[in-house]
DNA sequence: AATCTGTGCGCAAACGGTTTCAAAGTGAAT
DNA sequence: ATTCACTTTGAAACCGTTTGCGCACAGATT
C-alpha cells in the first residue's frame, strides 16, 4: 500500500506536490515535467489514495449508505438500482447495509456508519423507531428517508402510493366487481395507511359502501396475505376480488387461494401493488400496480447529496407516475343481480 | 460532533486519559474518581469515537464488503442472512456493495473498497474477471469468493454442487424419469459446470446414457429457463423431466412451460436448484434441492476475519449437506416400454 | 543595482484518534 | 533523608491526507 510519501520519494518531490499533481490543484502551479514523474511515479506504484486519511482530512468520504430492513424483499431491489445509478453518476459510492431484524440496535448500527464511514445515510426501513429519527435530526446527521414518511423526519421520498391504490382498485371496479376486498399492510407503516386511503376512495367514488369485514390487516409478507386470503373467502358473503398492498401479500394470497381450491381468477380475481419479475413468474401472471419506486432510489439520493453539500432544495417529494400492469389474475364480471336490482 | 479532545477538556484530564478509559485499556491504571468523570463527560457530550480517525490510527475499520452482482437474486439473500450474523457476532460491520452490471469498473471499485473503506470483500461474483483476483492476490488484499471457486483464487468457500445436482437428478429417477434434461447454468461459473457434472454422474450411475441434445446451456436468468424449456418441449423425442441449474432458471422454465400449453408435472417434471420462497410460491410449488447458503455466507466471514488477522486456517472450504425439498413439480413416471424392453 | 512579479516548490499544521515513553506524585522501606 | 517501586497522568509521535503560507529563484521593470 503505498502512500503519497513514497510516491514523492520516487518523484524526487515533496509529498505536497504528489497531492497537488494528483488533484489537479488549480491554486498551485507545477512544472509540467514535474507533474510527469509524479504521475508515473504513482502510476508505477500503483498508487491509491487512503480514503481513510482522506475523509478524515475533508470530512467527508464519498459514500452513502442505503439501509434496508430485509434484503430479499423485492420492493428493494429496485430502490436499490436507482439509487446505485444516481450515486455512481455523481461520484459516489453506494453501500448497503441491512439491518436484518436487528431492530434495538438501529440506532447503535446508524450511530456506527454516522461516524466516519458514510457521508449519509437513506433509511428505507417501513418500520423505523421513532427513537433514531429524533436521533439523526439532533445529530443532524444527514438523512432522508424512503418509501416512508414520518411525522419527525423532515425529509423523505415516496410515492404516491394512495393514487396507485386507487389504479388497482379502479381497474377491479371497472372489471365489474363490486365487493372487492382489501388485504392491507401493517397500520404502522405509511404506505399501507395511503394505499388503504386509496382503496377506500375508490370504493367511495364508485358508490360503493364501504364494508369493515372486507379488509384484513397484517404484515408485508406472504403469510400474511395467507391467512387474509382464508379469512376473506370464508365470509358469509366473500368478495369476488381482493387488492393486495403489496406483492408478497399478493403471492402468498395466491398461494393460499391454491391451496384452498378458489380458483383464480375465475373464483378470485387479485391485483397487487409493486411490480417485479415475481408477479410474472406467478400462475396466473399477477396484475399488479407498477411504483416508480427506481425513481424513489434516485432522488433519495439527490436530496440525500444536496443535504450533505448544504444546498437548498425540497425536502419532501412525492413522486407520482403509477401505472397499471395488466396480467391474468382479474376477471370481467357480468352484469348480474347487483346491477339489476 | 464531540471529539476526544472536547471530553477530556469537560473531565479536566489530558485526552490520552479519555482514549485509555473508553478504550478501557489494561496496560495503564487510572483513578476510579478520574475513570467516573471522564465516563461522565463522555456520556454527556454524547461522544462517539470517529471511526475515520480510529482506522486510520489502528489499520483496521471493523467492517468488511460483502459484494454481489445482483442484489435481486434470492440466491444471495441467505448468503447475506449468514454473512451478517457471523459478522454481528465477531463484532463487525458488514457492508453490502453491488457491482450491478459496472463490470469493467469492478477492479476501481474494490480499490476504492479496500482503500480504508472495509478491512477485507468478499466475493459473491458468479461472473469475475481473473484481472480482478490477480490484483488482489497481488496487492495482498484480504478477500475471499463464495459461491464461486477460481483457479486464481487461494480462499473461497462454496457448497457441494455436484452432490447437490446428483441428489435432484437421482430423484427425478428414483420417480422413474429417464430421459432427463438439463437446464444448465453459464458454463463460465463455476457452480454451473460442477452441477452439470452432477447431472452427469447421476445419469452415468443409473446407466442412462449421456444425450448432448438434452442439456442446453445458457445464465442463471429466467429469460434462459424460458428458451431453454422452449428448445427441450420441441425436441423430436422430448424429456419427461428436466434439472433446472438454478432456482430462476427453473422459474423461468415453468413460467414458459405454462405459455406453451406444458403442463407441470403432468407433461414435464422439474427440478430446481436452490431453495427460497420463490420456490413455494410457484404454481405447482417446485421442488429444488437447498443448498447450505447461509452457512457459506457465515464460512466466508470466519475465513475473511482469519486472513485479516493473520491467523491460519483453511482456506478452501466446501460445505457439504444439501437436502431436496419436494413440492409438487415433479411426477412419478409408471414403468413403461423403457423398462419393459 | 535594486525592486517587483510570478512561478515552482517545500514546510508544517491540521483532521481525531492510539500508544509509547517519560515525568510527576504517592507511600513505604531503607 | 534518600531510595525505591508503583500508580497516575501528560507529552508527543504517528497514521495518510489536504492546504495555507513562505521561500527561492527566474525574468522583467525601474
Amino acid at each position: 500500500m503505498p502512500t503519497l510519501r513514497d510516491v514523492a520519494r520516487l518523484a524526487g518531490v515533496h509529498l505536497s506536490i504528489v497531492s497537488r499533481v494528483l488533484n489537479d490543484d488549480k491554486k498551485t502551479s507545477v512544472k509540467e515535467e514535474t507533474r510527469q514523474r509524479v504521475q508515473e511515479a504513482a502510476e508505477a506504484l500503483g498508487y491509491w489514495p487512503n480514503a481513510l486519511a482522506r475523509g478524515l482530512k475533508m470530512k467527508s468520504v464519498g459514500s452513502l449508505a442505503l439501509v434496508i430492513p430485509d434484503i430479499s424483499n423485492p420492493v428493494y431491489a429496485e430502490i436499490i438500482r436507482g439509487a446505485e445509478q444516481e450515486a455512481r453518476q455523481s461520484g459516489h459510492f453506494l453501500l448497503l447495509a441491512s439491518t436484518a431484524g436487528a431492530d434495538p440496535r438501529t440506532l447503535e448500527f446508524m450511530q456506527a456508519l454516522l461516524e466516519g464511514r458514510v457521508d449519509g445515510v437513506i433509511l428505507a426501513n417501513a418500520l423505523l423507531d421513532d427513537a433514531v429519527i429524533d436521533a439523526l435530526e439532533a445529530g443532524r446527521y444527514p438523512y432522508v428517508l424512503v418509501n416512508r414518511r414520518s411525522q419527525r423526519a423532515r425529509r423523505y421520498v415516496v410515492a404516491d402510493d394512495a393514487a396507485g391504490a386507487l389504479l388497482a382498485v379502479n381497474h377491479l371496479i371497472e372489471r365489474g366487481h363490486r365487493r372487492i376486498g382489501h388485504l392491507a399492510g401493517p397500520p404502522t407503516a405509511d404506505t399501507a395507511l395511503n394505499r388503504k386511503l386509496g382503496y377506500r376512495h375508490a370504493l367511495e367514488a364508485a358508490g360503493i359502501v364501504f364494508d369493515r369485514d372486507l379488509v384484513v390487516e397484517g404484515s408485508y409478507s406472504t403469510e400474511s396475505g395467507r391467512i387474509g386470503v382464508q379469512q376473506l373467502v370464508s365470509l358469509p358473503h366473500p368478495p369476488t376480488a381482493v387488492f393486495a398492498a403489496n406483492l408478497r401479500v399478493a403471492a402468498g394470497a395466491m398461494d393460499a387461494a391454491r391451496r384452498l381450491g378458489v380458483r383464480i381468477p375465475d373464483d378470485l380475481s387479485i391485483v397487487g401493488m409493486h411490480d417485479a419479475e415475481l408477479a410474472e413468474l406467478l400462475s396466473p401472471g399477477l396484475t399488479t400496480v407498477r411504483l416508480p419506486l427506481e425513481g424513489l432510489g434516485r432522488e433519495a439520493v439527490r436530496m440525500l447529496l444536496r443535504v450533505t453539500r448544504g444546498e437548498p432544495g425540497p425536502e419532501q417529494v412525492v413522486l407520482t407516475g403509477a401505472e397499471l400492469v395488466e396480467r391474468e389474475s382479474v376477471r370481467t364480471i357480468q352484469e348480474t343481480a347487483h346491477s339489476a336490482s
